[in-house]
DNA sequence: TTTATTATTCGTAATCTTGCGAACAGAAAA
DNA sequence: TTTTCTGTTCGCAAGATTACGAATAATAAA
């Protein structure tokens, strides 16, 4: 007898997972920015929040490993940017719950 | 002289409270539901989701405290809808960040 | 080689989240 | 009145998150 209390599935997982990365106005900030302008560093991230670097740096990794940007090693610095393939999916996931 | 870090505006911080209440699957299975079947009682949701009712309850807590459902007592059940106004503010500030 | 630049990781503390069972509350039914 | 039904709140524990400064790493510049 299969247990009735499957019910959430992988993409309802995969849309919280990226729902909850976005889930701070830091990372929601970060987010809309990669989405207009395509990259950044975390010295210009750092520039205009309001927080320690390090905490800085948490929050990105966190973006990193929700798979909705990625991090380019540019000597001295990093560069961010946004997933194109994640961020496809996050569109759709997010379209398909919030029917957009 | 203004501070420079005044960065984070009031519509990211609604977007992420709306996206942290959405980080959750059980969060986001209830919201797809909701968004589906315009209503739905505690009792429905104890008897798919894998989680004790106090727990479910929290969970529907959170989702009233960010604004996204709204309950409506019906004795002696507690009917759950979307929070309209609400859910279209999420709309609309999701297709903003998610450039969708 | 030494110093400067950039950003991460470490260590720590405070707070928030998630989960459970038990206890409770309100209304309806017996 | 007592019992039943539905669902919340309480109390607690384990773990995750957020934040900071200090220490570290990797590369470039002097």
């Amino acid at each position: 007898m299969e247990n009735a209390k499957n019910s959430l599935t992988e993409t309802q997982k995969k849309a919280a997972r990226f729902a909850k990365a976005m889930g701070h106005p830091v990372r929601m900030y970060i987010i809309e920015l990669l989405s207009k302008q395509s990259c950044c560093y975390s010295g210009d991230l750092s520039e205009v929040l309001p927080i320690a670097k390090s905490t800085l740096s948490q929050h990105l990794k966190e973006l990193k490993n929700s798979g909705l940007i990625q991090g380019e090693i540019e000597p001295p610095k990093i560069k961010y940017c946004l997933n194109r393939e994640n961020w496809k999916l996050a569109q759709k996931l997010f379209k398909k719950f919030l029917q957009i």
